[in-house]
DNA sequence: TATAAATAGGATAAATTTATCCGAAATAAA
DNA sequence: TTTATTTCGGATAAATTTATCCTATTTATA
């Protein structure tokens, strides 16, 4: 559904919040263990997370990744996906049409429009905060 | 959503069942270029079809790939993309966790459920017979 | 039986995604 | 101001997906 990288920087986006609200920064190294993803490479998702504004780095002795705490409620699932897979997963066609609309449809349209309007749907009403929230709780994981 | 191969795969049986219905046969290199895909790549994934019984091929002279008349309407949505992609994007974790149920779920695990049963859902109940309908009635496309 | 027309399938190449490595730049603290 | 620590960013490698090429095999017809 979503590229490796998507899910790891989901995962990642989480596991900072999740730090963020006991005031800590963390390292790309911790990271990576706490979400078992390969941390060089998670390190250039967390990078792209920045410029999208998705997570903010401090450099330096003492730095990290953080997200502001008023800031965590905010983020939107939609936000993580479209800086690092684009949203085409819910605005492109289903069969790869370049061009498919209500106009000039594939055979499959108005069956995958349902799928990809409930997908955009929660992307866009799924925040942060939640699924952090489900981490802190103990009652959900970020790696088996 | 599909890797290129499922996209070029169903739409490829789409056309086939659309040429079947007037008793045709067709090559990889007609519906290569009725779906806009390269030739031998989409040669190959027919090739997938043929081994899981979704499409049949007759060798040699006259030959060609063709479905069965009475097997279209047989033929569901779900069995193609589970021939050619798996069926991990409706049965898999949403943030790529190896174990990932109701008793160690992932911190997204309800939100993609009522999207990934969705999915499941229209595949399983889709069928290429719907599909092939919406081409030969002219109200959808194949390639743009 | 010979021939032409097709699918089948292996080998390989190109493109994209995933992953690693290393040095540059920034920053807090001693 | 020096040092240790940390993110940033470019270069490169590995793995996977997408795509091409060529030959073998099959089969209907002349």
């Amino acid at each position: 559904m979503f590229s490796k990288a998507c899910e790891y920087g989901i995962k990642a986006a989480i596991f900072i919040a999740t730090k963020s609200y006991e005031d800590k920064r963390v390292s790309p190294k911790e990271i990576a263990e706490k979400i078992n993803s390969p941390q060089a490479f998670t390190a250039k998702i967390l990078q792209s997370l920045v410029r999208n504004d998705i997570v903010s780095s401090v450099k330096g002795a003492y730095g990290g990744f953080e997200i502001q705490k008023d800031r965590i409620s905010q983020v939107k699932l939609a936000q993580i996906v479209k800086a690092i897979d684009g949203d085409s997963i819910y605005i492109g066609c289903g069969l790869g049409l370049e061009k498919c609309d209500e106009n000039h449809p594939c055979p499959a349209h108005d069956k995958f429009k349902i799928v990809r309007d409930e997908l955009q749907n929660m992307l866009e009403n799924t925040t942060l905060e939640e699924l952090a929230l489900n981490i802190k709780s103990g009652s959900a994981f970020l790696k088996t």
